[in-house]
DNA sequence: CGGAATCCAAATTGATACTG
DNA sequence: CAGTATCAATTTGGATTCCG
């Protein structure tokens, strides 16, 4: 179970996830492009894991400009339901929270203790 | 909405959330026994934020063996039916995963294109 | 018990430049 | 277009020691 969860882990994986969304086709460039601030690096690196995990398709059109499609696999359809879930509780977000993690990357060992006693 | 979703980044983030499942509300000590391999730095770290992020609480009891427990606050109670897809998600992984992942921690640049062609 | 503080190694991420 | 390669900067994780 943990193991399945690790998937998900990672920078990007969620982000891209979601524009996979419904069973949307999407070729790298689109990603890159509806995927602010990540790389091309990042991006290739986590859909790859992704693709190794099973969750995301890659289909490859041998053209004159190469066309590279990304899809769920069925096991990534699966996640749909878990995808949408997450939309519902991410738009109950408080406030703060749209604007805070932005600037601050995650942690630093930041402490505030005592938040409520008894 | 990306912002939301790097709440639940991090190794244990979901971890932690699964055991705070349903309004459970456990001890520091619980959590640690619970979640094999998590060292109390990580435990720690990870409630931390979680907390600054208003998705888990904290309550202090000033006793002569010190206990504090967590729970998960109102907003992270509307996770509830997101952890519950993931849960769901997570029994239909394919066999392979449960036991690879255990190994390999993510990524590592690994490459190995051509999947699939047309 | 429930942390905090420190040190340090390893993994992840990012920016940039280059290629078939 | 769809990557690959490199290197530097962050983050992350673990072990250990100490404290109220």
């Amino acid at each position: 179970m943990q193991n399945a969860l690790r998937v998900l882990e990672g920078r990007w994986k969620l982000v891209i996830l979601f524009q996979l969304f419904g069973g949307q086709v999407r070729r790298f460039s689109d990603l890159e492009r509806a995927i602010p601030g990540i790389s091309q690096k990042m991006l290739i690196q986590q859909l790859r894991q992704l693709e190794s995990d099973g969750v995301v398709g890659r289909i490859v059109h041998h053209q004159v400009p190469p066309k590279v499609e990304y899809h769920l696999t069925e096991w990534g359809q699966s996640l749909c339901p878990a995808l949408d879930a997450l939309l519902i509780w991410a738009e109950g977000a408080p406030a703060e929270l749209r604007s805070r993690l932005i600037q601050e990357g995650p942690d630093g060992d930041a402490q505030k203790p005592e938040t409520s006693v008894t």
